[in-house]
DNA sequence: TTTTGTGCAAAGCGTTTGCACCATA
DNA sequence: TATGGTGCAAACGCTTTGCACAAAA
């Protein structure tokens, strides 16, 4: 019963942060939330807005906008930009990573490695700034398009 | 005379490049590349044309933004987004470097750390993915938005 | 009952595209 | 002179805004 309990946890907390910045709970903030947390993956506005038209017809595109963007202030999920210029909700940002970008086929990868490294705040607060987040986004081939890549090279 | 003999190499570089792809030296690409090398900073899109329509009135936005493309191409500059979707292009990326944006001013800065560590490269490696550049961007407060933080908090 | 949130439609913004004219090589 | 580049205007896609209605507390 992990999952089940999980996510009882998980909605529970969501009641409680949003109770206590006076905010309202409503059924389109829980389901986005649900959907965010069950992703734990990057995705996009519209990627969202599809899910829940599935489970929620009529959701509108501008409250899933206001919503990730109220989840982004209460630091549920972070938001980052694709060299695309594409923004991305990362949801599952408990847990912070980078990211690899195919520049082939355009996937995003996570990859479990620190964003940004102690050394890395030490050199900012030297320059005088205090960091508190980041994002390191890696750019190069994944595995299956440098298979490809060195397929065709051989032909 | 070290800023003009870098300028003459600097437009020796552009014209052998371009010379090498088949590519043509127009006036437009010349000057461009002028004001990018002079800048050595991220830019965006509109700010370099609002550099160029005081030298060069008339120039178009769709000129600037294939010139930026194609130099991105040619390894020249460097384009990166920003967290709030703008798209910089980063001049001046013979020395990679991260960057820094404060988070009340909105204020860009290059931070003299590499953004890509050897250890992020052999991490991703292990995944599978091969890195060949990568854009490592902190948010937080800059000295200045810092200063005026704690002073508002003590009155 | 009061205030906050939602949905709809339309506007906004940076970027890209299509096409005729121009200029480099 | 032949191909590639520029400028113009219009299209495009994602995101934001304004406003009336609905619903949570």
């Amino acid at each position: 019963m992990q999952a089940a309990q999980d996510e009882r946890t998980v909605q529970t907390n969501l009641d409680k942060v949003l109770h206590d910045k006076g905010l309202r709970t409503t059924p389109q903030r829980k389901l986005i939330y649900r959907i965010i947390t069950a992703t734990a993956q990057h995705v996009s506005a519209q990627q969202i807005q599809q899910e829940l038209e599935e489970v929620f017809p009529g959701i509108s595109l501008p409250t899933v906008y206001s919503t990730l963007e109220l989840f982004t202030q209460l630091g549920v999920i972070h938001k980052m930009a694709i060299n695309n210029g594409e923004m991305l909700y990362d949801t599952g940002w408990s847990h912070p990573h980078a990211h690899m970008r195919c520049k082939k086929c355009g996937r995003i990868i996570d990859l479990d490695i620190p964003p940004v490294t102690q050394q890395d705040i030490r050199s900012a607060a030297e320059a005088g700034f205090s960091v508190d987040s980041g994002d390191l986004l890696l750019y190069g081939l994944c595995k299956e398009c440098a298979a490809q890549e060195s397929k065709s090279a051989t032909v």
